[in-house]
DNA sequence: TTGACATGCAACCAAATGGTTGCATATTAA
DNA sequence: TTAATATGCAACCATTTGGTTGCATGTCAA
């Protein structure tokens, strides 16, 4: 589980539309997450794999349907990871950035 | 600041890369941060105008160079209004996951 | 002032991306 | 069994992306 395919996973906002439908109902099979996107059912297909690939959603089939499951740990690891990497430094960096304007505009 | 385009400038490793390397050593001059990555430098200006686009970096004309500060603040904002919005359902997902899981290798 | 250095701009290119259409397969229900 | 339904696969296409090269501009230092 790559945190690069996360990234990537993450860039596209249709598929981040696809996480939020899948938070606000999990489970959803392909047919009912395509009813609210404005595309068709195969580029909806394909947002999934990618969020699968991230293994950020994982799939079961259920007789002729697919339930789509949404998996917060990828997103957990981001979180603490490489995130909070930033967090420790970030007091430090907006100091730096408030010494840069102040001596931008005196 | 949309927070599109900070997902969009995240995706990229090269771009997490210059991050990291802002958070190692804040205020860089553009040639100093191409001493650490393999390609060209006009190839390092476009990356790090796209972390400008998104807000990530801000730079300051300082003589003929140009330095180059991390803005830790689009970070943040992600981790809490987007991440934290799958945090709080973060448990809940587990469960689904774990109940898929259960009927799906009994 | 002149040469070296730091950066900017633009054209170009290959590959990846996000979407489509068309058809195939598998499962359910009448 | 057959028709409708749910999904899968593959070819194709336009645009975006990530990189290059070549040259221009601006600034410092001898």
């Amino acid at each position: 589980m790559s945190m690069d395919a996360v990234f990537r996973a993450l860039a596209d906002p249709t598929r981040r539309q696809l996480l939020d439908s899948l938070c606000a109902r999990n489970g959803q099979t392909l047919n009912a997450l395509c009813e609210h996107m404005d595309m068709t059912r195969q580029a909806v297909t394909k947002h999934l794999a990618i969020l699968e690939e991230a293994n950020l959603v994982t799939t079961m089939r259920r007789g002729r349907e697919k339930e789509h499951y949404l998996n917060p740990v990828p997103i957990n690891e981001i979180a603490e990871r490489w995130i909070g990497k930033f967090e420790r430094h970030r007091l430090k960096a907006l100091s730096d950035l408030k010494q840069r304007l102040e001596r931008e505009e005196p």
